[in-house]
RNA sequence: GCCGGGAUGGCGGAACUGGUAGACGCGCCAGACUCAAAAUCUGGUGGGGGCAACCUCGUGAGAGUUCGAGUCUCUCUCCCGGCACCA
């Protein structure tokens, strides 16, 4: 064994073992307790960046440690390979998108195994390849014919310049095209839908049974469904025969209705803008801006009166109708009621557009409000000035009105949800063929099973804008499955997150060809522990959900849901250092500063190395181009080995917090290593030490044992039920430190110092696994450690006879005591107000009341 | 705007169930080794006071509950994630 720590040599050794032995392929086993890690699969931008590093660090970590534990472990990784960047990549340098793909995958999966992540290859899987995709359009057609999947308009962001359809990505916060600079309109083309909202209830109530998930994401889940319980009401127009339908979950607050709102783009507001000039040119704005619900929340409310006024049917008045830009009519009825007393935004209206505003609910407490200075918006509620209905609370209110409307036949008492069907088309080419076919006579026809899978043409040419694929007559032309009459193939593809909303079943069996799902699915199923991104809380977690149920549905599988943990990481940020110069800021890469320190070690400054001028230290933010804080995985790599890397991503935050980047701090965990390196080679050099007699330790030895064992109960615990890398890290390198401090060179003194460095190497095996795997072996053992069991704290080994007691007095810490294990309540009193600093501050007062609270501490109240 | 999260030394973080604030690491300071540097090793390191024992202040701001609050409650500030076509 050398007395030098050469990462590279021991990573490749160690890599080439795995590959050799296929230590990480795995198949079904039925006597086996099986577990499913996976985390969330990249999308192949070109190079892995550090949050994947990160991502996929945690989950090998899980794995690993599973494995340990005795069970059949499955850690798959893939593509999520269609999407946006691909196909700017090809408009931008004219390369096809399939070809920027396929390299990046290369080159990617390079990296992966040079981190030494413990995935079973033979599964892996491509988004973009007709294999996989087929079976997504082959269900696709399926929920087609059970009325699952429908068409409908919907809005877009419409760039009037580059005439194509905007990603919100590619839409600014002043709602102008990212390339063009022009002001981007909402237009209505048809879409395809899933309808989710079939299943809106059940995915709310399986949210409560989802016990392995962080509550934050389960809450954002709950609120994205938003479940509400309302009422429907009719409210008549004027000259009209046709009522305005709107649904309000405050019918308690019917009688401060003071205007109603409908969208710019409701019937009502177009057929006055008729004869309107200036409402159709309203109109015509209100159109302006991205589709987005951030963009369409923040904007000024602006509305136009429209002349014709409703009638509130609880007491007959008339009340004036406005076109509103804030009402769209895509969401609910396309129409509200406005009761500006008790709603803020109706309350902002209100006041711009000078229209009056009503108490109808006061608090039940009695207390006293205005509403014309601020909406009054709370439950807790009596109602006033509402006629027959005035004096009832929230509850009583919302019954006796909805009985009321419901008699009369002018509403409904409804259950309504937030959620929306999802809409799944794209009108880009880099992803997959809707499997659908329009026919002049038959109108939407499914592909049959027999065409599948309908392959997306991989060499294109990207001329100009929009899909090329509506330039491709070849593609494009078909005949109807049904009348094989002349038809049209659909040219949207799909939403990329279809993709990902099944990949993780598609992991069970992987290379099947005859089938989109098979029994193995059901082995695995559903995965254990799933390791991604808190971006991804809502989006993609409900639609895995969804997918999930789908399936299900379909006779696929039989689990109700996909993942049974769930851990979300946080983002990887670093500093970011930039100059300014005529209002413009260039940022500079952390590689190429440094930076200055006071004696303290504060930071006073950092200058560029190419030109030594000082730059300015700017905010921490999320690792990005545009902000040139990037720092390559690959680099660090290259320099560390792919275990320092790992331990210092674990060891430097909790996974489910943001981790700031620090070059040094991987310094650190690259000592670390060195230094552990360094203690079994100076302990292996001499002979093999005699097996340990635990009865005959001597008090500093028993105590380093003590240590031994109380540090795998605590790694135990951070790994297994915390999640808490961090501090299992920080406890070996306390055992490791004790370790180094030892200096005893008596045959236990030798048998105690292989039974903690064999604890060290088992208990970080599932973090720096290469490092593990070369020093349990010179550790003297024939095994290859991931083979090993991870080790069990003795509970002999971390008895005490003493325990050490904190006395404060008025809960201000003023002295320690140690007392026997076995003391009573009144010795450890005795003990405690004897201490002589206790005595200090107790002396001449009366003791008011002592608290005891065992293993813990006293407290003198005085 | 709405939903969710966060804020603790110079820095990353620890304190798990309301019970010793600052574990572990980085940085910094001092020393050892060295011709010198790097590497390595030893010691110190929240602010203020004190020769010391110790005292005192201190967990984004303000209030509250409690014998005791970083932890619970309320109000506020700032930062981050998501908002349905980035993935």
């Amino acid at each position: 064994m050398d007395e030098r720590y050469f990462p590279d040599q021991v990573e490749t050794e160690v890599q080439q073992f795995w590959e050799q032995n296929g230590s990480f392929r795995v198949a079904e086993d039925p006597d086996k307790e099986k577990f499913y890690c996976l985390s969330m699969f990249p999308y192949p931008s070109g190079r892995l960046h550090m949050g994947h590093v990160r991502n996929y660090t945690i989950g090998d970590v899980i794995s690993r440690y599973q494995r340990m534990r005795g069970k059949n472990v499955l850690q798959p990784m893939g593509w999520d390979a269609f999407g946006l960047p691909a196909e700017n990549a090809a408009i931008q340098n004219q390369v096809p998108a399939a070809k920027w793909t396929y390299e990046n995958i290369d080159y990617m999966r390079t990296q992966l195994k040079r981190m030494g992540f413990a995935y079973d290859w033979h599964r892996e899987i491509a988004t973009c390849h007709p294999e996989y995709y087929r079976w997504e359009q082959w269900l696709l057609t399926r929920l087609f014919e059970k009325g699952l999947m429908y068409k409908r308009m919907a809005e877009v962001n419409w760039d009037p310049v580059e005439q194509t359809v905007l990603a919100n990505e590619q839409v600014d916060s002043e709602g102008r095209g990212w390339r063009s600079g022009a002001l981007v309109e909402r237009r209505e083309i048809p879409h395809w839908f899933l309808k989710i909202t079939d299943y809106a209830e059940e995915l709310l109530d399986e949210i409560d049974n989802l016990d392995g998930w962080p509550d934050e994401v389960r809450k954002m889940q709950r609120d994205w469904i938003g479940r509400s319980e309302g009422l429907e009401v009719d409210f008549s127009v004027e000259g009209s025969d046709s009522p305005l339908r709107i649904y309000t979950t405050r019918p308690d607050t019917l009688f401060g209705v003071t205007f109603m709102a409908v969208a710019a783009a409701h019937p009502l507001a177009l057929e006055a803008a008729k004869d309107n000039f200036e409402l159709a040119r309203f109109i015509d704005e209100c159109r302006r801006g991205g589709t987005s619900e951030a963009a369409l929340e923040t904007m000024e409310k602006r509305g136009m009166r429209i002349a014709r006024n409703a009638v509130n049917p609880l007491n007959g008045e008339a009340v004036p109708i406005f076109a509103a830009n804030y009402v769209l009519m895509s969401y609910g009825t396309g129409a509200i009621m406005g009761v500006p007393g008790h709603d803020f935004r109706d309350h902002d209206f209100a006041r711009e557009n000078s229209l009056e505003i009503r108490e109808v609910v006061a608090p039940a407490d009695g207390s006293e409000i205005d509403v014309q200075q601020e909406a009054f918006v709370s439950y807790d509620i009596v109602t006033v000035n509402s006629g027959d209905f005035s004096g009832l609370s929230f509850k009583d209110a919302f019954d006796r009105l909805g009985e009321w409307v419901e008699a009369r036949g002018i509403g409904t008492r409804t259950v309504r949800y937030r959620l929306r069907d999802w809409g799944i088309s794209r009108q880009r080419y880099w992803g997959c063929p809707v499997p659908m076919i329009h026919c002049e006579r038959c109108g939407e026809v499914p592909v049959p099973e027999s065409d599948l899978p309908v392959v997306l043409p991989e060499d294109v040419a990207h001329v100009g804008h929009g899909s090329p694929l509506t330039r491709m007559p070849e593609f494009l032309n078909t005949t109807c499955p049904a009348c094989g009459g002349k038809a049209q193939r659909e040219t949207d593809t799909l939403d990329t997150f279809v993709e990902s909303s099944w990949y993780y079943a598609r992991f069970a069996c992987a290379r099947n060809d005859q089938s989109m799902l098979d029994e193995r699915a059901d082995y695995w199923l559903p995965v254990d522990q799933y390791v991604g991104g808190i971006e991804h809380a809502v989006l993609h977690l409900l639609y895995a959900r969804f997918f999930h149920k789908l399936m299900r549905d379909a006779g696929l599988i039989q689990s109700d849901e996909p993942f049974k943990n769930l851990l979300t990481q946080g983002m990887v940020v670093a500093e970011t250092f930039y100059r300014e110069k005529n209002g413009k800021t260039t940022y500079f890469a952390p590689a190429d500063v440094e930076m200055s320190h006071d004696a303290k070690g504060k930071v006073t400054g950092a200058k560029l190395n190419t030109d030594g001028k000082p730059v300015e230290v700017g905010r921490v933010e999320k690792m990005s181009k545009s902000k040139n804080n990037g720092v390559d995985p690959q680099a660090m790599i290259d320099r560390y080995g792919a275990d320092t890397v790992r331990l210092y991503m674990m060891f430097t935050s909790p996974p489910d917090q943001k981790l700031e980047w620090s070059d040094a701090a991987v310094e650190g965990a690259f000592r670390f290593l060195k230094k552990l390196w360094k203690l079994v080679h100076a302990h292996v050099r001499e002979k093999t030490p005699p097996t340990i007699d635990t009865d005959a330790l001597d008090d500093a030895q028993q105590t380093l044992r003590r240590k031994i064992h109380e540090t795998i109960a605590k790694v135990s615990d951070d790994v297994g039920r915390r999640y808490t890398f961090n501090t299992a890290i920080a406890a070996v390198m306390e055992l490791v430190n004790a370790l180094a401090k030892s200096d005893d060179a008596s045959p236990a003194g030798r048998a105690l110092m292989q039974e903690g460095l064999d604890a060290v190497v088992l208990l970080l095996a599932p973090i720096v696994p290469h490092t593990s795997h070369v020093l349990w072996r010179e550790l003297g053992h024939e095994s290859a450690i991931i083979d090993e069991r991870w080790p069990v704290a003795e509970e002999a080994a971390m008895e005490r006879d003493a325990i050490d007691l904190v006395v404060q007095v008025n809960g201000k810490l003023r002295g320690h005591i140690q007392v026997s294990k076995s003391a009573d309540r009144k010795t450890i009193e005795t003990e405690a107000l004897e201490n002589p600093n206790v005595q200090r501050f107790v002396e001449g007062k009366a003791i008011r009341k002592l608290i005891v609270v065992p293993g813990k501490l006293v407290n003198v109240v005085v």
